[in-house]
DNA sequence: TTGTAAGCGTTATCAG
DNA sequence: CTGATAACGCTTACAA
């Protein structure tokens, strides 16, 4: 009996089938570790060894098995990030912020949509948690009790993004949402505004427009303004939504003096139904948004809008976390990027602005 | 000296500090194996032992490694996908798509943006691969040779997504750029338009670009009609852009009875541009777009252009990936989608449409 | 600068 | 239905 039928033996064939580095090693004349080594810290190889280790790897077209690596060594290149939808273009430049930075640095991003559900968004952490990332980035501060229980222990650098007025879990990013929007309707009212209607995105399970709607009331209240029950509007993500709104406000109140579209993709929507309703802006009625996408700078008159730094918010959040891996004690858990309230063609324009 | 101390005895520490498998089947009393089955085919572990394994895992709070999971098994529950970017609207959708369905069904989503790099592409395919991901989903059919030959050897499922005129690698989904050029500006030439002028994203690393570009011209040859150079332009997917060159060609180019946009990114910004400019369309001049964003059925009048399927594109190729997986043997390897040319007031209509 | 042996947390294989 | 053992492909720890 040879060696490899001793009774007991179990044999698991060899299931990959790709080149790993044992073969690396053989071609090259060195040891595993030897590889390993190259592919890790090349510095700490010799130059002749470096040469012929990568004669091998073009060779036999060796590609690293990062799954092993990652549970040899404990520590994946993965960050995982988990934001309501892609859809949405603000979304869309806050995962193209974090992907440039991880990219750049060697990581790769997994990416999951909660569809603006907090169940969901729970079930998301617990199964992006089994795969081991290095970080992970979640999007507001409000989350299911369980949700943020398992990022307590999760033991890895998180970040919260878009909102930054709650204590973080661990980090957080973004700018306070009530604040730009206190600011616009201050703003507004200061440029002679007294009926304001607010056409936000659903607060259910959104601390961001949660936020922003207080924001809103605040400022109204604060100059002793009163709010029409009728004036504020929930419309979803979608153009056609910003439209519908407009154009039941325009009817159902058309006391109102301007409209505040707490996203740009509502206001851009309301701007479209002016259009078709030859609803003048501002001479009609004052329109201003959210964002600053790029269309608002666009209309005629352009939009009055709040900039808000949606793809910094993704770089910074995979600074932070890169940051942290790297062992840096953050001074800042907490990073405010601001908002910037852009004052154009569609209100009147504040004296020093 | 006890066990543990013995010379040359390599300690390593246990590093995640996780709790695994073997705390739950401890707490449990069962065996390792038997929490895996339970995690993996419950219906092969008894009632009463099932019932005991989730009192455990609950008690501990056990979260699977899929890292571990992934090496063990030789697979996976992740699909890659390499995309041009995200910020791209129509590439938001796609992801959409894939997200979908992938999610419902386990898998989870490693992203990347190759910023419309052949070469970047080639590197993304690499350690893409590394990750050893169930299937791999990429933009359009064109890569470096280097690039192709990766996904060959790769021997996992992978689509080729958004252009399906050529042979492909191993499976694409999408529809004819080619051809819904064709039929667009052949259907202008039918409603009466002679001198077209065709606005699209640079060709450089596209390939649907290219195809695109390609329709437009041989739709004029077939109808004996002459382009002149200046009427056809790049230009770089922005709303911005798109104006600007709209502009361009009413300054330089006002003979243009006609400008197709080959993107309705480019479509939207040329309608921006005519407000401003108050070109009237069709009166002045027709106007028709590709893609059917939302925002092209809410201009004024709304916005001939080609429907394509964004999101299904993203659905058919993560369905095509799970086919293969559960180890169907797909009859078709290519799946065409196609288009729908959405004749609206931007342009006349034509007889029968 | 390089090598040896053990181990990462799970599952495949075989045995009961 | 359950369990013992080896193995997945790499890196850590230690040694030379």
């Amino acid at each position: 009996m040879g060696p490899d039928t001793k009774k007991g033996v179990i044999q698991r064939k060899r299931s990959s089938g790709r080149a790993q580095i044992r073969d690396v090693a053989r071609v090259a004349g060195v040891s595993a570790i030897t590889i390993s080594r190259y592919l890790n810290e090349p510095g700490k190889v010799a130059e002749e060894t470096r040469k012929k280790i990568t004669a091998a790897i073009d060779e036999i077209g060796y590609i690293p098995n990062l799954v092993a690596k990652g549970l040899s060594s404990n520590r994946t290149n993965v960050v995982a990030a988990i934001i309501p939808t892609i859809t949405n273009s603000i979304f869309a430049d806050h995962i193209s912020g974090l992907s440039d930075v991880l990219e750049d640095n060697g990581y790769r991003l997994l990416i999951s949509e909660s569809g603006y559900s907090l169940e969901r968004e729970t079930e998301l952490i617990e199964t992006m948690l089994a795969h081991r990332p290095a970080g992970l980035v979640v999007t507001g501060q409000l989350r299911t009790e369980r949700g943020a229980r398992l990022l307590r222990s999760a033991n890895i650098p998180i970040v919260e993004s878009w909102e930054i007025g709650a204590e973080p879990i661990d980090m957080a990013v973004g700018f306070s949402n009530f604040d730009a929007c206190f600011q616009m309707v201050s703003g507004l009212i200061g440029v002679g505004y007294r009926k304001i209607g607010l056409v936000s995105a659903p607060v259910a399970a959104n601390d961001r427009t949660t936020r922003r709607r207080q924001g809103y009331y605040a400022a109204m209240e604060a100059a002793d303004l009163e709010v029409h029950p009728g004036w504020v509007r929930d419309a979803k993500f979608a153009f056609r939504e910003g439209a519908r709104a407009m154009g039941e406000l325009a009817e159902q109140h058309p006391e109102l003096e301007a409209i505040f579209f707490a996203s740009d993709v509502l206001s851009i929507g309301g701007v479209m139904e002016c259009g078709r309703r030859g609803i003048r802006f501002p001479e009609d009625i004052g329109i201003c948004g959210f964002d600053d996408l790029e269309l608002t700078s666009m209309t005629n008159p352009p939009l009055t809008t709040v900039r808000v730094p949606r793809y910094d918010i993704g770089r910074s959040a995979a600074t932070m976390i890169l940051a942290r891996l790297a062992g840096e004690n953050q001074a800042e858990r907490v990073t405010d990027l601001g908002f910037k309230i852009l004052w154009r063609g569609s209100t009147p324009r504040p004296r020093c602005s």
